[in-house]
DNA sequence: GAAATTTTGGACAACGTTGTTATATTGTCT
DNA sequence: AGACAATATAACAACGTTGTCCAAAATTTC
């Protein structure tokens, strides 16, 4: 590769000028400027970076961990949420995937550390607790959407209790009064807080008991999470018979607009749907088209980059950001 | 951070020795070694990659380039896949994606030049040819999932004729003789590529003209790309009447399940339906399960940076590889 | 016990940058 | 024209590492 020295023999200048040209430092006379410039242009001179974080010792460089980022397109969304902050605010995110049979976090973050990064991302596939060994307490951390057994990292997460609120507020302000929640798996965190905000939502409108229900979509055997939706909800539409479904995510809504139209009923005209995460292109292939509750992923990734930044000028703000939900309304109610 | 010299202090022996012991190389008494390990977990050691680098001028960095990441899971999956054998050679992956309201490869490119990448993987979202600058000769480079307009690049593709061989080939086996293909955008390679495919099947099980049948279930409108796969799927089965419908992609398969089932017929049964993609849990989500050629995304990420690594070695072939896809069978035909 | 050989350690240069400081060049004002 | 400031350039050290080479120490051989 060229270096900078070979630069300023051909243009007929000290190698510092061309650092200065390169550097846009001021002090070198237009047609110096010019010159380099053109010596650049010819040998094709790019920068080492590496010998400018030697020197520098500043890296620009966000190290990006991430619990099994092809499970999930939500991840995907948060990755790219961050790079693209990132590249705005002039860094490099150094991507790493734990791997899903050795999930071993520490190793990776090793290897950040000898990449001199200036922080880390901590990126999870679902809404959950994660616990931290003491050596990431090296750089700036920020989890996105997760957080810490021991509430020692800011984190970015979904506020999923105002997104189990809202929509219910928005099924009940469409005139629907008996809501059955087919709920994710209810040990996990969003599971807990959007039944939480289905809850109070149903009390605000003083829905009576019998015109509740809540059921698991997904149970766990051997730590393997089974997918039950559609036994659950052909049972609950046929026995409860709710004038809404609200679902706990939209792969699932699926199976319930299948539940749905066997039972000889329409989406939206007989009984409504609702759900959470707008997950790709699934709640536009519905028909009618899917409402749901989307998981601000992307803002959640650009936040998080923003949010480091500002920890590694000023760290100790170890508090929980919950990204609000937003509705993307269709017309499955 | 602290630096060799540090640890060669606490250690009490000269920096060169420390640097021996991280780097493994002979001639370190055994006393020494364990001195000089202890003082690595002491003070918390980390070789500084950068100036390594400076030193040994070589990386280890694999620069991979993406158009569109986030928009589907193909490339997520080849990322992963990427990822994971660069892990395996000691390498390590620095990500970057194309902004899609200004997509500059040549940026990007740049920005991998700067960190003196080892090489690039350009990977695309969906089968098709993309143009290369002739800054993309710098650093060797490999192509997956998309072909350079002038064939000058290795490239790793799916082998979609196959694809559309062997499911239809499948299809017939199983006995449907009126196989109705929904193909994409008839404009992408992979179209073109599984329409010869299921050409060929055709004519080998010798089916009359009147028993094929093709169209397309997008349509490309001021350059965006229209789905239409509803309209033109019940457009289909009820006027041609096929014993069974190949479908361009599962996100497709969907929408046709729902046409069969409200012309009150059974996916399976009635009617064969199969797919390209195996699109996450989309397959298993549709009951029955839909059977669909897997495109091998994880494999060809893998390939990609194995390639790379023996294209940097030895470099002149650039020949395409086209990845064999199978077959994840499941119930819909 | 001395010489020859092997093992181990250390001094120094080098990698491609940037920061600092001294020097050379230019311009301005008396 | 001369003094002085301002500006532009160059020389050199430093960053944290690895490669080269030679010296010192330890070991083996005679």
């Amino acid at each position: 590769m060229v270096t900078i020295k070979q630069v300023a023999e051909l243009a007929g200048v000290s190698f510092k000028t061309v650092s200065r040209v390169v550097n846009k430092e001021p002090g070198v006379k237009p047609a110096n400027i010019v010159k380099v410039e053109k010596a650049i242009q010819q040998l094709g001179y790019r920068p080492n970076k590496a010998a400018s974080l030697v020197r520098k010792k500043q890296s620009d460089i966000i190290g990006f961990i991430s619990d099994e980022i092809s499970t999930t397109p939500a991840s995907v969304a948060i990755l790219k949420g961050a790079q693209d902050m990132a590249w705005e605010k002039g860094k490099t995110l150094m991507v790493f995937n734990l791997d899903p049979n050795n999930p071993d976090k520490d190793k990776l973050y090793e290897e950040c550390l000898q990449h001199r990064a200036e922080g880390i991302i901590y990126g999870a596939m679902y809404h959950q607790a994660v616990s931290f060994s003491k050596l990431f307490k090296t750089l700036p951390t920020v989890l996105v959407n997760c957080i810490s057994t021991d509430n020692d990292f800011p984190a970015i997460v979904p506020d999923d209790e105002q997104a189990g609120y809202y929509i219910t507020k928005q099924l009940l302000y469409k005139g629907y009064r008996k809501i059955a929640f087919l709920n994710l798996n209810p040990q996990i965190i969003a599971a807990k807080q959007r039944q939480q905000g289905y809850i109070k939502a149903l009390n605000e409108y003083g829905i009576a008991e019998q015109n509740r229900h809540i059921s698991a979509i997904e149970t766990v055997i051997n730590g393997e999470t089974i997918n039950i939706a559609s036994k659950v909800a052909k049972q609950v539409i046929s026995e409860f018979k709710p004038d809404a479904v609200l679902c706990g995510k939209d792969l699932a809504a699926i199976k319930v607009y299948f539940v749905i139209e066997r039972l000889g009923l329409t989406v939206g005209k007989d009984i409504g749907v609702a759900s959470f995460d707008n997950w790709h292109d699934i709640p536009e292939i519905l028909e009618p088209g899917l409402s749901t509750m989307a998981l601000p992923y992307y803002e959640m990734g650009r936040l998080a980059v923003s949010r480091l930044l500002s920890e590694i000028k000023k760290p100790g703000d170890i508090s929980e950001y919950k990204m609000p939900c937003l509705l993307c309304d269709r017309a499955s109610f």
